[in-house]
DNA sequence: GTGTTTCTTGAGAAGTGTTCTCGATCACGT
DNA sequence: ACGTGATCGAGAACACTTCTCAAGAAACAC
């Protein structure tokens, strides 16, 4: 039996307040500054809840970090993730996703699944980091 | 300057040895195990300096550690990597590459990178799988 | 509503992987 | 051979995650 506790909800709606990835700890943060005493072990539970019913989506950062997302879909998808703001946008992928299958199964591998997520600056990132490139510059 | 020590050299010794990738603490408990008294930040630190200068790739594993790699080529490319025995093999993926860029620029997206491993079964490991199943349900 | 059951919570301890610190060591240029 | 300073190693420090267990609170039966 699951029970509904005022924690899980907070956790979800913290997490689909957010646009983009964000780590468990933030999310902790995040709560604990809106007055929620919710505990850390209790946040990182619901969100391995979230992601085991296919509500969040996780990954791991280039850190070492697990990062949760709330996904608008439960279908397979993939994600273009802005490095500096977290802004995340979700990609469909049919090609990289028979080209897997391809080259797994050309190699003799089977059960294949696949890792593809693509990570850059977003528009507006590019354009304060390329002004900021300009002051450093100018320095 | 770089100095060329024998620390650096069995580093990268023991990961020419091996075949797949494999962790820093794995790295460092064969390179004890063949009589080598170095030590873990020695091996951590090489490496990263290994992975810097782009002689080994690196990458995440799903629990999290960092796990290298000896490449042989220097050039960007991808694995296919079997989950069970760790067995790697490079693989292009310049349908892939132009996906990902193209993916990004529609999005307004610059400066993208992107993430491409496919984890899977290989051939020998599939058949011992296979045959454990049917072991496991016949039990 | 009351009582019972048992799932869930939270604080902190424990565990794991990685990085940092700092005195000792040793490779390299002269 | 010598001096310099990059590199080493042991362990401490650190960050993130998971585990432990007593206390709290849903859900259910009555």
């Amino acid at each position: 039996m699951k029970r509904n506790t005022w924690q899980r909800e907070a956790v979800r709606g913290a997490l689909d307040a957010n646009d983009g990835f964000v780590s468990a700890q933030a999310l902790h943060s995040a709560l604990h500054a809106t007055g929620s005493p919710i505990g850390l072990a209790t946040v990182y539970r619901a969100l391995a809840d979230l992601a085991v019913k296919g509500d969040a989506d996780s990954l791991q950062s280039p850190e070492g970090e697990s990062l949760y997302r709330a996904c608008s879909t439960n279908d397979h998808h993939h994600h273009l993730i802005c490095r500096n703001c977290g802004l995340t946008v979700e990609i469909e992928a049919d090609a990289v996703e028979t080209w897997a299958k391809d080259v797994a199964a050309k190699n003799g591998f089977t059960a294949a699944a696949h890792v593809v997520d693509v990570f850059g600056l977003c528009a507006a990132c590019t354009v304060t980091a390329t002004s900021q490139a300009a002051a450093a510059a100018s320095t």
